[in-house]
RNA sequence: UGGGCGAUCGUCUAAUGGUAGGACAGUGCCCUUUGGAGGCACUUGUCUAGGUUCGAAUCCUAGUCGCCCAGCCA
């Protein structure tokens, strides 16, 4: 594919894609009966630029880009920017490169409003055919005459205009000699149809507003609904799917490609995608940015694909997901666990590991030389011998976290507790001896001994031990912020509330723990963004976009499965 | 109450008149230098009622339930 200015990786091969769905055996039979006759597949991605991708529009972008692609077709990136109120250039900014992360490029990339002149030109046309008439009632009284979803509305008293008035107020509408919201220009169709769509459809309004791409060209602007249909037919594209909430504007774009004459697109409409805990609602998620309820559109507990790139997740763990959740015609809601089962499963297979001690407490190893150092060899990645080792240094005076030890350990408890014995991972067996506390009983220091034959981790006896936990050298440790996220909402449906209550009233207080003297091995010091880190025993983390050398800053993308948790939550230890 | 769309394990999804399968979640066991990962096993489903058929998740009829539409938003 051609026309990107930012590299795209490949879309690998091997990803499963689902065996069937009703889409894919549309576009298979249309090109096996040559609906379209030579020519090839041609689908669109067409987002609005008025806030952020998120992942309901990752489903979009696999479905459209996939599709084409996996039928040597071609995929348009087109802005829907017919609305200049509340497009920006930031988002058509933030769409490109959000697409491209994702994976994909576009064939062509194009705007609605590139189609301005001819959307102009052809409403004149249907002027002139007396199918469309401007309109002098308000929008209330519109409203008014536009009936109910049980009784037809009434025919607007200017409808029956002559062609010349029509297209003598349409140009002057264009001209600009009107007011906002003074007049409309209006398809002439049918106000007694049971689809409120066909009831006489505004297709342009007068708005004085800057476009953020024509800017001060036009103050008329075309309504979705008239440029939408249109657009797709201009880019030739044969398959232009969306979702199911359009179902019903349909037979409108049908009449707009019939009375007009030009190449009809095929629209098909699937569901889009909800996941539990999560809101993909585009004016919600605006709203959570402009009163500062997240930090912005890529605040790290955002679904926007600009959030959980910060925290974390990766492009291929999303596409696997999406591929999985499938593609139907019904309202479902995927667990938001699925979601985390792929990003867990392709961070397993590639993320780096450290050791890293979020909350720590000091051990000392009575037994250990003072002043000595020791590297020990450790795999990058036990998943893949091939991100080969490095070297942890190990002395006298680490910290472990603190839930590795008890003084009193509960049933199942297998990590540290006095007289019991555990594995340093990579490192030496130890066993606890006395404990040191503050004057509120806290344990503040645990003493240990080690056992100088067990170095690398196994005794050379074959003495067992029931846990292995992790460390990090006192004196080498580098000290981090690192930010534990949770869920967002604390509801599956974000939306459920009382009345009188908003999604707000659902919002998680707990959704961001901030931890400003975390403990990591020194490797971790030039961590950059992005790059995944398995932090054994506890997650998987990246640093933030904002992290420094000097001020480290990790993000905590998922946590790892937790087993014990499981069994301390059972028995209630 | 008009029109459109839909209904399969707890969740998402396959089966296109011929053994209801997969994934997630859950449970148990095995394995493990991450209580991670991995392996094995198990549990649970065709909205209802009729009908057509040798045979129905699939076709027909009638219900039930759910979602969408009354922006000069997209």
């Amino acid at each position: 594919m051609t026309n990107s200015n930012t590299a795209a990786p490949e879309t690998p091969s091997s990803e499963p894609r689902p065996a069937s769905n009703f889409l894919r055996e549309q576009i298979a039979e249309d090109a096996a009966t040559r609906k379209f006759g030579d020519a090839v597949i041609q689908t669109r991605f067409p987002p609005e630029p008025n806030g952020y991708l998120h992942i309901g529009h990752a489903k979009a972008i696999c479905i459209d880009f996939g599709l084409a692609d996996d039928f040597g077709g071609k995929t348009n990136l087109r802005f829907d920017d017919t609305n200049p109120e509340k497009e920006e250039q930031e988002y058509v900014d933030s769409i490109q490169r959000d697409v491209h992360w994702l994976g994909f490029d576009w064939e062509r990339l194009c705007y609605a409003s590139d189609y301005f002149g001819q959307l102009y030109e052809w409403a004149l046309k249907l002027i002139r055919d007396g199918k469309a008439y401007v309109d002098d009632l308000s929008a209330e009284e519109i409203r008014q005459h536009r009936g109910t979803l049980t009784e037809p509305g009434r025919n607007s008293p200017y409808r029956d205009r002559p062609v010349e008035e029509n297209l003598d107020l349409f140009q002057r509408m264009r001209a600009g000699e009107f007011p906002d919201g003074s007049r409309v220009l209006r398809a002439k169709i049918d106000m007694s149809s049971p689809n409120l769509n066909m009831r006489d459809p505004v297709m342009y309004r007068i708005l004085h507003a800057t476009h953020h791409r024509t800017g001060d060209d036009w103050c008329i602007y075309p309504m979705y609904d008239y440029a939408h249909g249109q657009s797709d037919s201009i880019e030739n594209v044969t398959h232009s799917m969306c979702s199911l909430e359009f179902a019903d504007h349909q037979p409108l774009y049908r009449w707009f490609i019939e009375n007009l004459g030009i190449f009809p697109s095929q629209q098909i409409e699937f569901d889009r995608l909800s996941i539990t805990y999560t809101l993909l609602s585009k004016r919600k998620l605006l709203q959570l940015v402009q009163e500062g309820r997240v930090s912005g559109w890529d605040d790290p507990r955002m679904p926007t694909l600009s959030g959980l790139r910060r925290r974390g997740f990766t492009p291929e763990a999303i596409r696997a997901f999406v591929a999985q959740a499938g593609v139907s015609r019904t309202n479902g809601i995927v667990d938001i666990e699925m979601l985390e089962h792929f990003q867990r499963d392709d961070l397993n297979h590639r993320a780096l590991r450290a050791m890293a001690v979020l909350r720590p407490l000091k051990v000392v190893i009575t037994n250990y030389p003072e002043g000595q150092t020791e590297h020990m060899e450790v795999a990058n990645n036990p998943e893949d011998l091939e991100a080969g080792t490095r070297q942890v240094p190990f002395s006298r005076e680490i910290y472990i976290e603190q839930d590795d030890f008890r003084e009193v350990p509960p049933p199942k408890y297998y990590r540290l507790s006095p007289g019991k014995e555990v594995r340093l991972r990579n490192a030496y067996f130890i066993t606890a001896q006395t404990v040191v506390k503050d004057s509120e009983g806290n344990v503040v220091e645990v003493h240990c001994t080690y056992d100088p034959a067990s170095r690398g981790g196994n005794s050379p006896d074959g003495r067992k031990v029931k846990s292995t936990i992790h460390w990090v050298s006192t004196a080498h440790a580098l000290t981090a912020e690192v930010r534990l996220y949770e869920k967002l909402f604390a509801k599956p449906d974000p939306n459920d509330c009382a009345e009188g209550g908003s999604f707000l009233d659902n919002l998680n207080p707990n959704s961001l723990e901030i931890i400003s003297d975390a403990k990591l091995e020194p490797s971790l010091a030039s961590a950059q963004p992005g790059a995944p880190f398995q932090f054994e025993r506890v997650g998987y983390f990246t640093a933030d976009i904002h992290s420094t050398e000097g001020a480290l800053v990790f993000n905590r993308t998922l946590p790892l499965k937790d087993t014990w948790a499981k069994i301390e939550k059972k028995t209630g230890s």
